[in-house]
RNA sequence: CGCGGGAUGGAGCAGUUCGGUAGCUCGUCGGGCUCAUAACCCGAAGGCCGUUGGUUCAAAUCCAGCUCCCGCAA
């Protein structure tokens, strides 16, 4: 099938090769499904459902409101929803809110990403169960922001799980794990692509052995339990008293969503790309220690870091190349970044 | 009516306060130097200064409306 072929082309070292067109035949199609999640990580699983299931209804969260053209931002997977006719729910609150999932009668709920936590109700109403898929190998980095925190710390090696639904966050008992490793120079967009597509394949693989019973299920060991929780402003800023790997890793595990940033002249400048500087440089750390062509360096509480790519506040993010083609190099040289506006 | 910044040759910017020949750093093209070059030297092309209207002898610059972009807050 066409649709699977990003996917297979680019995880054949982690992906033993499946065969969609064999698997799925059409008695498949009839399992009903629902599914639940909202934000882009969430679509390429809502995908895969829709091309091998029936899915009959989509929840995600309502519709956020953007004030500065007064446009409504509508969740990705309710986009992919109304592409394919799919009735879309938005509870405020699925707590009290959630007898419409129950009506449409579900043999199996799907949560990705959904960004609430999910009745008793809802988890106990399908024959097949409701089941997750979360962006990392659990029992490690529960929590909002998974992806994020690997690569801010710096992780070799990640994953994603498939797991029952749970009234505590993502602590149901494990089904099928698949592990993928991180590049040193890989971003925050890319891994988190890779680890969408990766979902997807794995639940899709799983999905089957849930049906006809022969899945295993495997209690998370609490004591290696940690959390990823969602990232903050304060978890966003630069601080260049850290080295400058943690620096490194910082940038590219926010990047280019939501962005590591610190300021210059007193605005905000969020960084996208950076690689670490290997010369030895005097100063103070967040000093500007030098200015080439095409980028310039900053150091850190230990070593430097070469900033490639940046967006001013009020100015579109740009490449350090044509960043510096506008400002004075000699006056940038010697300024200190500051981790909080002056 | 949430707050603020911006729109100037292909790119990033200056010039706007105090109206009066459009400038900088790059890129592109041509030539030169060199064993060679992303280095250096010389030269050229390329802008109705976002859009509409107003004030004026004269508007990138002052005034008003509009469009689009960006950051913050949600």
């Amino acid at each position: 099938m066409a649709s699977y072929r990003k996917s297979d082309e680019k995880f054949q070292d982690t992906l033993e090769i499946w065969d969609y067109t064999v698997s799925f035949d059409f008695s498949k199609k009839k399992l009903r499904i629902v599914f639940m999640g909202t934000p882009s990580f969430a679509v390429p699983v809502l995908e895969g459902l829709i091309q091998n299931y029936e899915v009959v209804m989509v929840v995600c969260q309502p519709d956020r409101k953007k004030n500065r053209h007064g446009e409504v931002i509508m969740p990705d997977t309710k986009v992919i929803a109304l592409e394919n006719g799919i009735p879309v729910f938005q509870p405020e609150n699925i707590r009290e809110d959630y007898a419409r999932i129950l009506a449409m009668k579900p043999d199996m709920i799907v949560t990705c990403a959904y960004g609430q936590f999910i009745p008793k109700e809802i988890i106990d109403y399908p024959k097949y169960g409701c089941i997750n898929v979360h962006g990392s190998l659990l029992p490690s980095y529960r929590g909002g922001a998974p992806i994020h925190w690997a690569l801010i710390h710096g992780d070799k090696v990640t994953g994603v799980t498939i797991m029952k639904t749970s009234l505590k966050m993502d602590a149901g008992d494990i089904i099928r794990m698949r592990s993928t490793s991180i590049e040193d120079d890989e971003n925050l967009e890319s891994l988190y692509e890779r680890l969408s597509y990766l979902g997807r394949d794995l639940l899709l693989e799983t999905i089957p052995t849930i049906v006809d019973g022969t899945a295993v299920y495997t209690k998370q060991d609490e004591e290696k339990v940690t959390f990823a929780l969602n990232v903050s402003k304060e978890d966003e800023k630069i601080d260049f008293n850290k080295s400058n790997l943690e620096v490194y890793n910082l940038i590219r595990g926010l990047s280019p969503v939501p962005g590591a940033y610190c300021f210059l002249h007193s605005k905000r400048m969020k960084v996208y790309q950076a690689k670490i500087d290997r010369h030895e440089y005097k100063g103070v750390p967040g000093e500007i220690v030098s200015v080439s062509s095409d980028s310039f360096t900053v150091l850190c509480g230990d070593g430097a870091i070469k900033f490639l790519d940046v967006g001013l506040e009020g100015k579109k993010r740009c490449l350090v190349k044509n960043f510096l083609n506008g400002v004075n190099h000699n006056e940038l040289l010697g300024k200190v970044l500051n981790c909080e506006k002056e």
